[in-house]
Parts: C-alpha cells; structure tokens; sequence
DNA sequence: ATGGTCGTTAGACGA
C-alpha cells in the first residue's frame, strides 16, 4: 500500500495536478492539507471518477483537510479528541481528519503555524500539539498494535539542518525550543518518523517559499512528516519526497510525501 | 533595499 501527504494550497486550484499526481505515482491513499475550500466546493467528482472515495472537512477559505481513498474509506472522524479552539464558530478549525483506510488509521494534520513568537497562534501552536500528543498517546493506550499514521503538515523544523540556514530562523517559529519539544514528545509517545530514514537530509525538504526564488535556489524546509505508530513503522518499507511536483508553473509551495507499507 | 509570491477573495489576510 502506498499512502501519501500533500500540503496542497488549494485544491480547487490544483484538482487536475492532484489527480495527475495520484496517477503517476499509483498512490492508495492521500492527506490533503489546506484545501482552502468548504466541503460543498471540493470537487470530489474528479476523484471518484479515479476510484477514490473522499472525506474533507472546511468551513470556509482557510485551513481544510481531507483524505483520499481507494482502499476504503471508514470511521471518519471530524477533529481529535481534545482538539483546542481558534476564534469564532465553528469551535475548532478544519485540521485534523481521522479514517480507517486499508487497515491504517490515517490522520491528516494541519499544525497551525504560530505566525510569530510572541503572537496568540503561537500559544495555540503548542496546546495543539500537546492535544494531539495526549490524543495519540490514548490511541496506542487502547491498542498498541493500532496501525496509526499521522500525517501532514507539522509546521516544525525539527533540526536545524530541516531548514537551510539555521541562522536566517533565529527568533522565528517552526524551529523553536517548544515547538521541537512538542514534536519530540510526540515521538517519544511512540509515533516514529518513517520518512527520513529514506530521505536523509541535509538539504532535503519539503516547502519551499514562493518568494526569493527559495525553490531554485534550494533553500526550503522539512515539515511535513508521516509518523507512524510501533505498528504502522514496521510495516514502511520505504519512502520518498517528491520534488518533481515542486517545479513548473502551478505549484504548490509544498511537495507530496509518499510512504510504501508492506501488504 | 524590512521587499519578494501565492491563494483566498474584492481590501486585505494568511502562509
């Protein structure tokens, strides 16, 4: 089985890439992070057209995930457990997804960014991620053989080598001590990165700005990651970033990630 | 040089 996560910027804008991707890469399952749109306005029929069932959640132009199937599609669950609030109604943001796909509960994440240091997301960054920590540490608590993958984008640099000038992010988010911190704790409740094994850095990311020319220049980012419970790492046999779908016109600002299990 | 570029949208805001 193939799973994929694609920070997508949009998918109405990116419908025909996104279909082209899954084609091309013979993908089973894909997360989609920031599709930017309300359910009414994704444009399922495109994929079921491709074999794939859908399940998105969006409320309005920000924010938005959803995950893509065509090795089942069950148990949908709209936020996790404990998931904190940002502004106005609805309660919670369109951040987290949860489905049962092909033996796999595949989580699909949009960490909020934090903005700056010393802004209120900030805050709510870290309570997020301290939510999510407790929510994955029930999980494996019920069931420590759950094949469990997190997946999405983390909006952390979790080394400095993740970014390519540490210098350029002092003071900045995504490499912060806490941040790094509530990642850690994430991996340390038991939910491995199976990626970079297969990807070794540095200079290997997964976002690059659409300013300064950064793609070109290489100079991105590692945040996007697929963590996997004790379970589900057992299963990876390999993995992969794919930069190709970084470059030409039309991009988004994020490549896919794409993981390989064992059937 | 305190910018740059995208996406949402119709003046900004978010990333």
């Amino acid at each position: 089985m193939r799973l994929a996560t694609w920070n997508v910027n949009s998918i109405r804008s990116r419908a025909d890439r996104v279909a082209a991707f899954l084609q091309r890469n013979d993908v089973d399952v894909l997360a989609l992070q920031e599709t930017k749109c309300r359910d009414d306005q994704f444009p399922q029929m495109m994929f079921d057209a491709l074999g794939y069932e859908v399940a998105h959640v969006g409320y309005s132009q920000w924010n938005g995930v959803a995950i893509l199937s065509r090795v089942g599609l069950d148990d949908v669950t709209v936020g996790f457990p404990g998931q904190p609030a940002w502004g106005e109604t609805p309660a919670t943001e369109a951040r987290a997804l949860g489905a049962t796909c092909g033996g796999v509960r595949v989580w699909s994440l949009y960490v909020p960014n934090g903005r700056t240091l010393a802004d209120p997301h900030y805050q709510y960054k870290l309570a997020w991620l301290e939510a999510l920590r407790t929510a994955g540490a029930v999980w494996l608590a019920e069931d420590p053989a759950a094949s469990v993958a997190l997946v999405g984008d983390w909006n952390i640099a979790p080394q400095d080598d993740d970014v390519w000038d540490i210098g350029v992010f002092a003071h900045s988010t995504h490499v912060s001590e806490p941040e790094r911190a509530a990642f850690r704790a994430i991996v340390d409740g038991g939910y491995t990165d199976v990626v970079r094994p297969y990807t070794p850095g540095p200079g290997v990311y997964t976002y690059w700005d659409y300013t300064q020319l950064r793609f070109p220049r290489r100079e991105g980012m590692r945040i996007d990651f697929a963590l996997g419970s004790p379970a589900f790492a057992a299963r990876t046999t390999g993995a992969l970033i794919d930069r190709e779908e970084r470059k030409g016109k039309g991009a988004s600002d994020h490549a896919p990630v794409i993981v390989d299990l064992a059937d």
